[in-house]
DNA sequence: CTGTTAGCGCCTTCAC
DNA sequence: GTGAAGGCGCTAACAG
């Protein structure tokens, strides 16, 4: 089906030399010594001649380049990187890789560290902080030439840590960090933005009570959503405010946030919630499932509105509305961040770069009533 | 909120050796060397003493201990790894990081690489062959120890690659791979077999009309749920078979999958189909929510049926008949395999284990008319 | 118990 | 243009 000898004469040999012959690759592992010997010159001269490097006659480039995909030499990274002090290598610290919102920020930053060449070191850290400074360091034992972390626990604290925010010897860029005011750079969403508009349509389409649905360990994020909600709701001469916090934001917790959610809602209004504004998809999805398993609908008895833009807030029933972030392209740019960072061999001098991305709100059925619209 | 050097305290010096004093860790990184010099000794000394190997006086090993606390000290990985010729880390290769079916997978990969005190290895393929074979030169490039493959579309091709099939350098570990007969370490989910049990629930339903929505470059796993599909139809009798072959295998795709497959209907039939089982859940939650545009009711008008078990699928409306893959479980299993093979210095000795799980049958409301359940 | 010597595979001065 | 020597940080073999 595949022949993998065709596929590699295309390549150029220093990227990635594929044997001739298959077999080949049973071989203890070739080194420029062998292809020295074979080719009757010294080492530092393969050594130039794969790299392209230095003025090596054109016969003897050729000659060795031949030798190196006949026998099928492959470049050693791990020496490579230990006298380069450079690995060609970067870290990337998710809280949860089974998260929709992580695992396409993974493919951001997959794609754009894979595109310039370097490899990619996946670690999670299921929320702890603890683990997640375990496995930035453990990632600086790797010697990784740099780091991205996704909802940071830690945050701002790594600047601390290294003493001297970014004058540390491995460049770190975070994605919408959990902690506060990072002097770190950062590629963060713009969260209080964002949730004014999911809150502003909400009081349009003429809700009142006006629930949120928060995640009692979401830092920074809820923190922002949170007060969007409130001020909104302040400005607008609304109160009082009703507040839920999940702990995790999954379905299930999405499902078992009904109960409380509605006794608060009973307690408060002697009345259901208008609206619920839920800190993100996971737990809008599941709200309006539990919300049918009482048999209340969605949107005419309780609106619902999500956050993050999942895929498939579009395909259930009713259609969720929803706050878009710009999940991949958050990975993309941290990573192309950090990779410009490495570009300049003294990162340590830069500023911190902060981006701020903004989402789109896609309007759907589960916020307004008396329409056919999706 | 996190007190590092207390954290740090608690490790054994060896595996976390973190700074008392922060700013420590802006010098350059200090090597054993530096803590021989600092403790009077030789650097060999020192090597033994931090891994507790060797007779070394107990004096002098808590002094080393204590000045590599102090300074920071941490093990350099890369260099490690060049002596050793061992790295600690193993490469995963997925097809699509976004794809739920595969985040689970990485999940449970990461989950045991980073419990048996490995760094993992992320890339994407896209499905595309000639990528995953770079990916997989890229990480023996990088001296991987293992590499595991989710859905490899090439497969047993390795086999042939590496000449005689196991006695390769680095043991190769499948899961769920899209190619055929693989002479290689594999996890499996038993295809067929789930989709005999998805398909014995349809017609004990009393579906007669079932069509089948597969994925065209689903290779071995969407030929064994097919070959499932039409072996219990020409068991029962029934014909003809209607399939239709989906591109991609996304919600969108489900969608846009509806007017082919009424289309193929009505032309077979001249009627609805009664039922669809699909290739994966995506697709059909996906086609669900196209039916769904078109004013049909599921399952009244269709019923539906999935195959992976995501979340979500409890969750949508109606909630999704599936057959539920473990897969957390097959991507923990993998990495335990490779990593029993590692411990085994002799890996390319080792027969090729092959482990088939079983799924379960989730039924829900999808497929099941005239029902409250779900 | 500890120091000396050597080398993993590669790159980078320098000479020639 | 090319070879010789040295070292990245670590572990391994052998002395003592």
């Amino acid at each position: 089906m595949v022949n993998f000898a065709h596929t590699f004469a295309q390549k150029k040999a220093i990227s990635a030399p594929l044997p001739r012959h298959k077999a080949i690759l049973n071989r203890k592992r070739v080194s420029i010594k062998d292809i020295a010997a074979l080719a009757g010159v010294s080492h530092p001269t393969v050594s130039r001649a794969l790299r392209g490097e230095g003025r090596i006659s054109d016969e003897t480039r050729s000659r060795i380049m031949s030798i190196a995909q006949e026998i099928g030499y492959m470049p050693n990274l791990v020496a490579r990187g230990l006298v380069m002090q450079r690995t060609n290598s970067i870290g990337l610290v998710v809280t949860n890789i089974g998260d929709p919102f992580h695992s396409e920020i993974i493919r951001g930053v997959e794609f754009a560290v894979r595109d310039n060449g370097y490899s990619l070191f996946l670690g999670s850290t299921t929320a702890d902080p603890e683990q997640e400074v375990r496995v930035v360091h453990s990632f600086r034992g790797r010697s990784v030439d740099g780091i991205i972390i996704a909802s940071s626990e830690v945050g701002a604290q790594y600047a601390e840590m290294f003493d001297d925010g970014l004058h540390m010897d491995v460049p770190i860029v975070l994605i919408s960090s959990h902690a506060e005011g990072s002097p770190l750079h950062s590629v963060t969403h713009d969260d209080y933005g964002g949730a004014r508009q999911v809150m502003a349509h909400l009081l349009e389409q003429g809700y009142r009570r006006i629930a949120y649905l928060g995640h009692r360990f979401g830092g920074r994020v809820n923190a922002e959503r949170r007060r969007a909600w409130q001020e909104t709701l302040q400005s607008a001469g609304l109160a009082p405010f009703l507040a839920i916090n999940s702990t995790e934001t999954t379905l299930d917790h999405g499902v078992a946030s009904v109960n409380p959610l509605l006794r608060r809602a009973d307690e408060q209004w002697g009345a259901l919630p208008d609206a619920v504004f839920c800190y993100n998809d996971l737990l809008a999805i599941g709200l309006i499932s539990g919300l049918r398993a009482q048999n209340l609908s969605v949107p005419e008895d309780v609106a619902v509105a999500g956050f993050d833009g999942l895929d498939v807030a579009a395909h259930i029933e009713p259609p969720l509305t929803t706050m878009s972030q710009p999940r991949y392209e958050m990975g993309l740019r941290a990573a192309n961040i950090l990779l410009d960072l490495l570009k300049n061999h003294d990162h340590t001098s830069q500023p911190p770069q902060e981006l701020s991305l903004r989402g789109e709100l896609l309007v759907r059925r589960s916020t307004v009533r008396n329409s056919s619209g999706g």
